[in-house]
DNA sequence: TAGATTGTTAATCGATTAACAATC
DNA sequence: TAGATTGTTAATCGATTAACAATC
């Protein structure tokens, strides 16, 4: 760690990108890795990549480049990727089910270890190796086990009021699929997801293409 | 339309946000908005609203502001949100299905007319009342149905080869989920998502949070 | 050593914010 | 009319790119 300004978020977005191309090169056995290989790989400039790199320290060797695995891990640290992140997942319905199968393949180090709903329905039925709760039972479980994140997968209407007790019992991170932006609570992390503006995002390239 | 200077995309990425609260606002009965109300939904500052807005045209009014379906019924043009976008999704493993659950409910305007895997056991399949075929079937289907947008969920190994025959059966634009970016070909548009990317962030600010 | 490539400063570019005249 | 709020220009801010000395 170098400096002790504030990075800017716009450097971290950039981070996990880096990061996929390392472990890429890595498993094809690639020892090193210069700035201007990692530009043509993720699209960004040589320059930017040096530039936000040394925001956290001087990875690299002039004449040389980058250690490829060194690289990965410095910034996996950076990143926080040094441990197990444990999820609950509040709403199970068809958005639900799908992030809970998503995260079960994608990302192992992040375990889903409670789900809750409101549907008596859906509550007791078992996704993944665990059973979903009454959402009523939530307070409790997060008094219970020290949970990293939580997910909203609930309607809209129900979002901030599952933001309000994933808060209250701790969280340390929102990781929201609702389809509104949940606002902040108690200064913990937000990261809201919607995915339909990406689409939209797309159809407008796609009209401008056709004029 | 006002400018022809081209718009940047960073306020393109902005318009589903403001639709959103357009929606909101329009499905509550509000009839005006003025920058200052939209800038406290959305997060952002009335005066970078005003400026988005601008680029494409004055839809406001001195000393009353915005008119709310109005404005919706502008973004929703300027974002090509004007007519159908027909789908199809190759890979329907997880991922792919969770994505189709998704959209169904999501996204009616994007409806998924064609299904498509390599997996014997997910061929003849059904899904949301569409028929998963063989892969070696998209060229043809393609050929044959109008497509706008193919949507990949393919293991990341073979997203590039289908993005090149989505490209030579001419969709217009590609979504992508398969966790590598997936190149621009032919100019055809790309957008790709990496919820994971998501993820890593949060979990960025969680770890700065626990210093 | 000579060549390559970083780390870092300075220059540029673009995006955001502030300010205010125009005007409903 | 007076008050409010836009549209738009100018100022500021921040992020990206260029350049190059340092050095492996």
């Amino acid at each position: 760690m170098k400096s002790n300004k504030k990075v800017s978020n716009a450097v971290i977005r950039r981070l996990p990108r880096y990061l996929r191309i390392l472990e890429e090169l890595d498993k094809q056995g690639e020892q090193r890795v210069s700035s201007r290989e990692l530009g043509e790989k993720t699209g960004f400039t040589a320059s930017q990549i040096r530039q936000d790199l040394n925001q956290f320290g001087g990875f690299g060797q002039q004449g040389y480049g980058y250690n490829v695995q060194g690289l990965k891990v410095e910034i996996e640290n950076i990143l926080g990727l040094v441990r197990d992140y444990r999820l609950v997942i509040i709403g199970l319905g068809r958005l639900g089910r799908a992030i809970a199968n998503f995260n079960f393949v994608y990302n192992p180090s992040f375990p889903i270890v409670g789900m809750f709903d409101t549907n008596p329905e859906v509550i007791g039925t078992t996704i993944n190796g665990v059973t979903v709760a009454d959402v009523k039972t939530l307070p409790a479980f997060l008094e219970e086990h020290r949970i990293d994140i939580g997910v909203i997968s609930v309607p809209k209407d129900d979002a901030e009021q599952v933001a309000d007790t994933l808060a209250a019992g701790k969280v340390k991170g929102i990781w929201n699929f609702a389809p509104l932006d949940v606002p902040e609570v108690d200064g913990i992390p937000v990261e809201n997801v919607h995915l339909s503006d990406g689409l939209q995002f797309l159809v407008y390239h796609i009209q401008q293409d056709e004029r």
